[in-house]
DNA sequence: GTGGTCTAGACCACA
DNA sequence: GTGGTCTAGACCACA
């Protein structure tokens, strides 16, 4: 058992630039903060940012210009393809603690969806 | 925004012998490993498992017997509530995350049923 | 028999403030001592204040705000129920001593009356 | 503040003996257990007894007969003075505690009234 | 051997 | 400075 398994934080950085990428608050093309406005905004040394965007960038995500600063990506199936990425890994996640708990398939569906109507009739 | 997510041990461990209480890998009037014993499972110091299991029988899930251990609740309806608590605080973060991904719930309910019947066909 | 009656400690400083708030040179919203401070007073680990601290506040008596201290309830009715509590166990203490003793409850009542009334009379 | 006021046991086991003689288990003239008998009951040294004795024989509640044992006096003034001592202590450290509490004579000398009638009513 | 309490002292987040 | 957690290690009562 390890109980300080923190993720390193250019990747939480990095998970939630994701989040904002596949939720649309960041759209292709847009620029994204500098390295040091986005230090200030985490509190975290800028290091840490300039390491999460390489990391972005490798994953083509985003793309840098030279003097002009950091972009996303305008390739709409490089985002497609990380939603539905990132959607399979909370729902696997998601399924294996369910089924952990000793939930049946069908129990989990069944919960699931009278939560999903719930929230339809109510949001 | 927070990077030290950390929850303290003490809760950690509270977690993992939840899931065993409520997965049936310990069930009503089993006997705890003791403290010390779990201590040493868990690389910790035997004080923090002591937290543990004062905070679990705080919750009415074990129950102690001076100079014999710990015990899980022979009570099925905590255990069942406790299930029950568990698992709709799974679903609820799994459909948060979901929707700050920009799903709706018509298509998350649409993927977890493909996903849980793909595990119906091959588990 | 026992004769090791050995209240814990921080159970007995749980008391004393219990004492404090009851008889109002605690009052509601006001600010206790620093963990460090009272441990200081005391003579004993911070760590047991800790524990002391954390009780009450489970009773719901103290409150506390991160980086700020702890504070008394500012909610009348927990701190009016306490004082009744706190005034029952006494009474009923008392009433199985003297009756450990061989009063009866008509003497009981007799010999505190006459007590009662003299200090009525000196104080 | 002290926290380990604990009595010394011989006085602790004092204060138990004379309970027995003011209630009435033990009359003026019945031979006490012999110290190793209660020693033994009392799971503590001998010595620790044979101390008690003294200190009771010293406040004339017992005398001791060499070869015979020890036995509680029969002078009823004393058993009466020792019986009345210790319901004035309990009294007075009561209505200490109460005032200490906030409550004003008139209120304990209420709350006990109650108290003392329930118990009539349902003993 | 079992849990319960306590000390001494460290490090942390929050303000 | 404030409370919160944790370690290392001690001693205790109960069985």
């Amino acid at each position: 058992m390890e109980f300080d398994q923190h993720l390193p934080i250019y990747m939480q950085i990095m998970h939630v630039i994701k989040n904002r990428i596949v939720s649309g608050q960041l759209r292709g093309g847009d620029k994204l903060p500098s390295v040091r406005d986005l230090a200030k905004e985490f509190k975290v040394n800028p290091n840490t940012i300039q390491r999460c965007y390489q990391e972005l960038e490798r994953e083509n995500l985003v793309f840098t210009q030279r003097g002009l600063g950091t972009f996303v990506t305008e390739d709409v199936e490089t985002i497609k393809n990380l939603k539905t990425g990132m959607a399979q890994e909370l729902t696997q996640n998601y399924l294996e603690q369910m089924q952990r708990l000793g939930f049946t398939p069908q129990e989990i569906i069944k919960l699931i969806s009278t939560r999903v109507n719930r929230r339809d009739d109510h949001d």
